[in-house]
DNA sequence: CTTGTGATATTGTCAGGACATGGCGCGGAA
DNA sequence: TTCCGCGCCATGTCCTGACAATATCACAAG
């Protein structure tokens, strides 16, 4: 058994910038990140202790646990005390992360397009009163989309939104996904909790998504808030099945 | 406006343990997640900063701010550089956690239920063998059961394990989970990585799970991992979706 | 051969301090 | 009145240092 060494490829971490805005800890976490994702670092591998690690850097021991740590909550390396750090076997997946559909699509290299169905100005019910966090009968913004990726239907996709956000535009809106619309507006998405289930498609979706009636749909009730903790989306969306799926990795404390 | 103040019930955490082996930062974490559940710091409170508490609670500001953190990764609270910490709005959400669905029915207060279904050993094919980390061909055990609650059928769950696990009984399956029974032999589960999605019922599913032919079920793909980053499970299941569904909370870096 | 014991390696926890960075409000200037 | 700049405040980052807890291994004892 010849697996006592230790990995630590020390070139990757020559150039780390002091001066620039990134922190440390980040830019050590990437290029790690980078090594196990790219197999420089193989599955199993056992990283250097971390004393040895921040000497190497010149770093501090905090410094580098915390880039470290990183990765362990993210799944791709586990640690045991008295033992060490390893990677974790088996390969990558690209986690469910907080941004929209429409960023997902963009960034794998396709083709997102909206179709706006609905964009009104609507009352509140009991229902979404409750999740938006305002009054019964209060005006909120409903939003109703059709997504497409390489011009196939994908997705339904139902949002409310506070009022303050009645003058966005439907321009808007065709040409990127809501939480860039939001972002453009300095409203940044922080925490959405959602519920993720199946059903069958109900009224017009089964149109809208081209897919025969009593067929089932991914289906998704989210609510985000911003970096204040404040509500600021309330949707429900369903999903093709064939076309789309939610990765996560969890981690046990 | 009256809003100006910082809440920290500082009663809550007068009798704090050194000398246990529970860690400090749990310890104040634990207490302050109960004190946002309970109402006790209301939603959008601001918290006082960070250093009056750690001089409060006589810790340093290292410990007190692990403690925050960690609610902050759960998505009950909000850091601004500069502004202070707050609690973020809207009723909790109990998130998808790494136990399995026996565990997460038991702590519900639900009578959960297991029928063995299957229980043998076969040899993987290349499929298996890839996501098992195993040769093809080499021995592996499979296991369906089907999962009750209250004597009503939930779910129908396929599991494939290495070789070594060959000797669980199918007894100690009846009377636990899957993750508990691996941990009673010293194996935990540290990380697990799963796609869900949505499908029609196939073969004999729908008996299993008291639904009509052609009714959507949420399904599960799961590879699981222990402390040392093997694999040691890999399955797929399937849920009937009007008794189970996936909650999540997603936080932004 | 088995068991216990101690040494060693490595991560886990905690302290205390220093400086950087970004919001916010206040006061002064245009 | 409006706008700009400055200072305060709270979190963000990073350092040094120390001790605790746990797994592994070698080695001696029964």
């Amino acid at each position: 058994m010849a697996d006592d060494r230790t990995y630590w490829p020390d070139e990757l971490f020559a150039d780390l910038d002091r001066t620039g805005p990134v922190p440390l800890y980040f830019q050590v976490s990437s290029r790690l990140e980078a090594a196990i994702q790219s197999g420089a670092i193989p599955p199993g591998a056992r990283l250097e202790n971390e004393i040895s690690i921040a000497s190497r850097l010149g770093l501090s021991r905090p410094t580098v646990r915390r880039a470290i740590q990183e990765l362990v909550d993210r799944g791709l390396l586990v640690r045991r005390r008295g033992i060490g750090t390893q990677v974790v076997q088996g390969q990558v997946t690209r986690p469910v992360e907080l941004s929209s559909l429409f960023e997902d699509l963009q960034s794998t290299g396709h083709e997102p397009g909206t179709v706006i169905l609905a964009h009104e100005v609507v009352r509140a019910d009991e229902n979404l009163a409750g999740h938006l966090g305002v009054a019964v009968g209060d005006e909120i913004v409903r939003l109703r989309r059709q997504r497409t990726t390489d011009g196939v239907p994908v997705a339904v996709l139902e949002n409310f939104l506070p009022a303050e956000f009645a003058d966005i535009t439907s321009g808007q809106l065709e040409s990127a996904g809501l939480y860039q619309v939001l972002r453009a507006r300095g409203v940044a998405i922080r925490i959405a909790k959602q519920k993720i289930g199946a059903r069958r498609v109900q009224g017009d979706e089964s149109d809208l998504l081209g897919i025969d009636r009593g067929h089932p749909v991914l289906t998704v009730e989210r609510v985000a808030f911003d970096n204040s903790g404040r509500v600021v989306e309330f949707g429900h969306h369903c999903y093709r099945p064939d076309m789309y799926s939610f990765e996560t990795t969890l981690v046990a404390k």
